[in-house]
DNA sequence: CTTAATCGTTGACTTTTTCAAGAATATAAG
DNA sequence: CTTATATTCTTGAAAAAGTCAACGATTAAG
């Protein structure tokens, strides 16, 4: 077997089971297309000792509303414990830190710094790629679309 | 806090990381959507004794073309190690059986039995109020629309 | 002031994921 | 046919991720 030919195996011919009702219900087809994408993701994070989850973590603190950590629990689907174990390597590597917040002593607002956001701008066109290639059978404009129709499922609230 | 509210959390205000590059990732917001779709079905199913992962295999072994333990692995992007242990436990309620594969003494065809049909029935009821309750913000045109496309990026070669 | 709730943290525990190896069967080459 | 290589299911171990309850510090409510 080729040498990276093993983790494109998700990839293979599946014909016979795309005809089933499975495959036409919107909840396996959002955790097949998230299983590729992170594996895509993750494969092209390594380099920079990170994986999707930590690289979303960085993401956010680089942002221009450095969120709390109770913030990012909610955000990213994590339980806050899971935050506390994210935040703790990216501050062992100088990427982030624990800012206290000023209105919430309890609270701690994690901020990138300039090596983080260094860092993360590299992480940023590594995940770029990723989504290249794990959508490059959507052009463009459906791209557009799947965003706005995730972005809808995924904050149902949203901006209404 | 209400006895139903801490599972819902999921679904709090997010407002200001909304304008965060994250936000925009279609990564990102296909993982969120899982997460919360999968919490909302691992929910409705759990009166049957089923999760997500049974429930997919279940599924599929009720198609009209059963599939081997191997395609169910591919299928599904779960380690074949997984199938074992999830069919291990179909099996031991009754719901499916392994077939041997007449044309590959190597593998087993997953089918499932008369109650794993009855059962199915159920859950699939299940996974569809799952589902009406995560896509609710989306009308029916937009889930169609969302299918199609997270169809495309499940499976890239698809029915090309 | 007293009580209740929230935030980050820790630790324990369960589940999921990943990986390597083996027995049985199949395929390919000589 | 014999030998070598590959595939399928299975097992078991290890790593990673997820879940949950409790604690001190702080805030909010009564």
């Amino acid at each position: 077997m080729a040498p990276d030919e093993k983790n494109t195996a998700v990839l293979e011919e599946h014909g016979r089971l795309l005809a089933s009702d499975l495959a036409g219900e919107i909840e396996f087809l959002t955790a097949r297309t998230r299983s590729i994408g992170s594996l895509l993701a993750n494969r092209e994070l390594a380099p920079l000792n990170l994986k999707v989850r930590s690289y979303s973590v960085l993401s956010l603190a680089c942002g221009p509303t450095p969120p709390t950590q109770r913030e990012l629990a909610g955000f990213l689907s994590l339980d806050p414990s899971q935050i506390v174990a994210l935040v703790d390597q990216l501050e062992k590597r100088g990427l982030v830190l624990r800012a206290p917040d000023p209105q919430d002593r309890r609270s701690k607002i994690i901020r990138a710094t300039g090596e983080g956001v260094a860092v993360y701008r590299q992480a940023r066109e590594a995940t770029h790629r990723a989504e290249d290639a794990a959508l490059g059978s959507l052009s463009p404009a459906e791209r557009d679309e799947l965003r706005r129709l995730l972005t809808k499922a995924a904050f149902p609230g949203g901006e209404g």
